[in-house]
Formats: C-alpha cells, structure tokens, sequence
DNA sequence: CTGCAGGGGTAAA
DNA sequence: TTTACCCCTGCA
C-alpha cells in the first residue's frame, strides 16, 4: 500500500541534479516536473515545492527510512560544499552550478548491471537497455493504474542466455553481463564481503575481476553504490576535458594521461574526490555543454 | 538519402 | 599502446 513522506524545509536537495547528474538511469521526470524511479523493490514519486519535498509510492519498508538510505540524508551535503569551494574558484562555480546534487545510495548489484552497460554507451539507450531487462526479468509492481518493473536480481538473470541480451539490445556488452551474472551467482565474487573490506583500492580490484568492469566502471560502482566510497576518481571523456581545461591546459586532451588526472585529483581533492568529480562532471557537461 | 563519427570503456592483440 | 566492438543519433 502506498506510503508517504515529507520533508520540511530541505539543503542540498533539487530533483534535477540528483537524477540527471548521470549517476542513476531509472528516474524519469512526469509531466508536473516530478520524479518517478524504481529502486531496491520499491517505486517512489519525488516532489518538490518550494523548500519542501514530497515522497509517496510503494515501499517494502518504512518509507522514511527507506529515502533516509537511498538519499544519503544523514549526509551534510552543505559542509561538503563550503570544503570543496575553499579549493579553488571552479570548485566554488561548479559546487554552487550542481548545488542540489546528492550521491543516491543504489543497489550494488544494480549498478554493477548498469554500469557495464553504461561503457561506450549514451544515457537514452542505456535507460532503455535496462527499462527491457527490467521489463522481462524483473517484478511487476502495481501502483497508480501503471506497471513498474523492479531491477532483475542474479537469480533472475540465470536463465537468460548471451544471446536473450543480444536481442534486449545490449550490443557487445552482452557477453559482460552473461559473465558477470554467472561470476556473482557462483560468489566467485561475493559482494556482500565488499562492505567488510575497509581499504577501497582492495575492493576496487575485486570489482575490476568482473566482466566488463574497468577502471572506470569500477570507480562509478564504488562511488554510486552504496558502497559509497568518495576516494575514487571516475574518468571519462568529460572529466578529461574539464580537469585539462582547468589545470592541465594541455592543447591536445587526448595526450592528457589518466595517471596525470589521478595525482591531480588526490592532490587536490583527497578522500572527497568523488564528490569534486560529480561536481566538476555535471557543470562541464551541462552548463558549457 | 547515404556515410560516418562519436558516445559517461573494456578486453584482447 | 592500439584497436574492434553494438546500436543509436546527429550531421555533413
């Protein structure tokens, strides 16, 4: 039965730059400018008006308790902004630019999944992609007169073939996921020992063991997960230019090295680099486009 | 209309 | 270090 929540008076905290700074691909905006997304079993409406903010859906659990986790509430997310913006003045720009961003806490498995299929890959394809998998896979749930389809969990991925991926439009990554599935289904990797383990360098290279999992993927699996690690650095093509437009300036962003960027973010940013990232990744992309 | 580069990389050569 | 890989989109 549905559930609600409000919460009153909120920082941090504006739809569009959770759910559009590339960290999740299940949310989508309805027609009143109002989140719907689908996530750990449940599906949730996210409103905003003024300073408040509207939760209602479907939950498996105490629906305060649920928003709490996955929102990352218990986090000051304004702290983290005044440390970054003392940097420099792009920390200041890009951290005032994606104000209301928070780092969502999403199923590991989740966005192990999506992740792989987010490699050499745009955002509408990899939100259909996972829409299908969903879809034919996962739980129907009932609400509002319409059909949500949870995420599909290993077990329910068991009996698809590469090629059953292939026809879900998968492409190449097809094979990755079949893999991948097969790997955690037989805890050759077990991922509930990932959140034992202390020293992220050391969980990182049991996520670069996966299918399709490189040094990218595991970076955006350790930082939006609820693995939630803020030492790791995700580099892709925006996160290149943005870093050698700022700091590097080299003339040529494809002689730019990923071990130049790295040692540059550690510097600079320490064990809050992921959380510069997402800043510095959603003001390139979005605002200088 | 056809051709082609490029997209939130990875793995294999 | 370089290259192919699926599929969709935008643009020449």
């Amino acid at each position: 039965m549905e559930q609600e929540y409000i919460i009153k008076n909120v920082n941090s905290f504006e739809l569009k730059d959770i759910f559009d700074c590339g960290q999740c691909f299940r949310w989508n905006e309805e027609q009143d400018g109002s989140y719907t997304g689908v996530f750990k079993g449940n599906v949730l409406n996210v409103r905003k008006d003024g300073k408040d903010v509207y939760f209602k859906g479907i939950c498996i659990d105490d629906i305060k308790k649920i928003v709490e986790n996955y929102f990352d509430l218990n986090r000051d997310y304004e702290k983290i902004k005044n440390e970054l913006s003392l940097i420099d003045e792009n920390m200041k720009i890009s951290t005032k630019y994606g104000k209301g961003i928070r780092i969502l806490n999403q199923d590991l498995w989740e966005t192990i999944i999506s992740f792989i299929i987010s490699a050499n890959n745009n955002i509408p394809r990899i939100k259909g992609i996972i829409e299908r998998l969903s879809q034919k896979y996962g739980n129907e749930i009932n609400w509002n007169g319409k059909i949500y389809y949870t995420f599909p969990t290993a077990k329910q991925l068991e009996k698809a073939s590469v090629q059953d991926f292939r026809n879900l439009g998968l492409g190449f990554r097809d094979i990755r996921l079949f893999e991948t599935t097969k790997m955690i289904l037989e805890k050759q990797i077990n991922l509930n020992n990932l959140y034992k383990e202390k020293d992220t360098k050391v969980v990182r290279d049991e996520l670069l063991k996966l299918s399709g999992v490189g040094p990218k993927v595991a970076d955006c699996i350790l930082l939006f997960s609820d693995l939630k690690r803020f030492d790791v650095f995700p580099i892709d093509v925006w996160v290149r230019r943005v870093m050698n437009e700022l700091y590097i300036k080299n003339d040529d962003e494809t002689k730019v090295s990923k071990k130049q960027i790295e040692k540059l973010a550690n510097e600079k940013f320490g064990n809050i680099q992921g959380l510069a990232q997402q800043y510095l990744f959603y003001w390139r992309r979005e605002f200088i486009g």
